[in-house]
DNA sequence: CAGTGGTCTAGACCACTGC
DNA sequence: CAGTGGTCTAGACCACTGT
């Protein structure tokens, strides 16, 4: 390991009641946290750890186990271990469904990513008349099936968020929205063109751990957790008329929300 | 085990590209899935499980590490490993800095903490002159110290928040803002005491392993990632008058936005 | 090919819990 | 005290990466 870091890393306590593979975890982390290892940078491997702490492999690599949990590194099989590099970052505003964006005949997902550079993809689209969990019917006020929408999107290759639409199906059958492609300005702009004027939305954001189908479908890395979202549209006669279920890498997500003061 | 689960655990299948470990959690994983393992039960023994599957301590607890790293399970020293209860969740609606609840003349935390018949505590309160970062300093247009005031939040006696207020010094200095308790209706009260009359907040959410130093404050479980939100409260002036930094458990949280159609 | 991390074994001793 | 999880060792063999 370079010679530098190797008398920064320092020596363990013998002494110290803390458990050596926190010990070497610690001096790790303070590594990082003073840029002494720097973004996309190789930690020193397993046998060079080994030989500057003089302890068992085991001892290390659950040292390692811990940075990763915390989401500051990456362990790349036959490659190293790196200091995880910050992913750009799409930051989502409180009027991202403002109708004066909707009405420049694009989906908010799409004209937001253009806007900002990027290349948005949206793939693995389903549409299909299914039974919704009990906490979207209650929100929908509907019992039996609504129309599903499911899909991907994708920011310059990278899987960002996987969201699923519900529609009451007394709205959607037999309109645009069933179709796999609902025209321009998306689903929001066919709901207004059936005479359903949106008033607002409510949205509950949740952060937790993926489950791992979740963390395959965004190829998240270890230690990044996700939002999960649930957001309702209302029409100006207080009804929900879709309620949208999205999970995203929370890594490549800021949520910026306006509040009154009244 | 009980017989019941040791048959619903099933065998390892030795043909399988998938690693042993990762086969005994999903096979785990899925008995709480399915509620064969509950809420707040013991799993199997780690000997109970290495008797079953026929392999080694570590694998099974390499399984085991694998749950909790989701957030799924709580290993308890001395006492076994319990499928992680779900604990109560506070909700935190965009209207709640709203002027007719500080009216009422108490701090956002503590009404509604008392009427959701929890418990609100206040502890660890430090008031004094800082350089903050330069994310905040950017966001109140400061560029040296301004007054920090640190506390914590705990709900009947778990700690929930950890939160750190900032505000311009040329505000707050030898008003009562700089108190530890700064009275009824908390400091936003006391800034419109003081003429700043509040407009609007701007509110900033992120999602992230907690580093060691939050997990600790919080008594966060493994597996469990925090809310991180920056708020600004704005005056009708549009000067930014507080920042505050907030580090929350994300599963002591539901966060819920009213986002305006237009 | 050498060097890296990924999986797994078979032990050891320790610390905490509850009876 | 017996049973539980926590830490650590010293190996083994494998799979992936880059030269």
């Amino acid at each position: 390991m370079g010679a530098d870091l190797g008398a920064r890393l320092g020596e363990l306590d013998p002494a110290s009641d803390r458990a050596v593979f926190r010990q070497i975890a610690d001096q790790l982390r303070n590594a990082i946290r003073h840029e002494w290892l720097k973004e996309g940078e190789r930690l020193p491997s397993e046998a060079q750890l080994i030989d500057h702490y003089g302890v068992a492999r085991m001892t290390v690599r659950h040292a390692i186990q811990v940075l990763q949990g915390e989401g500051l590194v990456l362990a790349e099989h036959g490659r190293g271990v790196f200091v995880r590099p910050h992913p750009p970052v799409r930051r989502l505003a409180s009027d991202r469904f403002a109708r004066r964006h909707r009405e420049q005949g694009k989906a908010a997902f799409i004209a937001e990513a253009e806007q900002a550079g990027s290349k948005p993809t949206v793939d693995s689209i389903i549409v299909r008349e299914e039974r919704p969990s009990a906490g979207i019917s209650a929100r929908l006020g509907t019992t039996g099936k609504v129309l599903a929408r499911h899909r991907r999107y994708l920011l310059d290759g990278r899987p960002v968020e996987t969201a699923t639409s519900y529609i009451p199906l007394d709205i959607a059958r037999g309109t645009p929205i069933a179709d796999p492609n609902p025209g321009p300005g998306g689903i929001y702009a066919r709901l207004e063109d059936l005479g359903h004027r949106l008033d607002h939305f409510d949205e509950e954001v949740h952060a937790r751990m993926p489950a791992p189908d979740e963390a395959k479908a965004l190829l998240l890395a270890p230690g990044v957790p996700v939002f999960h979202l649930i957001r309702a549209a209302y029409d100006t006669d207080d009804r929900a008329v879709e309620v949208c279920d999205t999970v995203m890498a929370a890594d490549a997500y800021v949520l910026s929300y306006r509040l009154p003061a009244r």
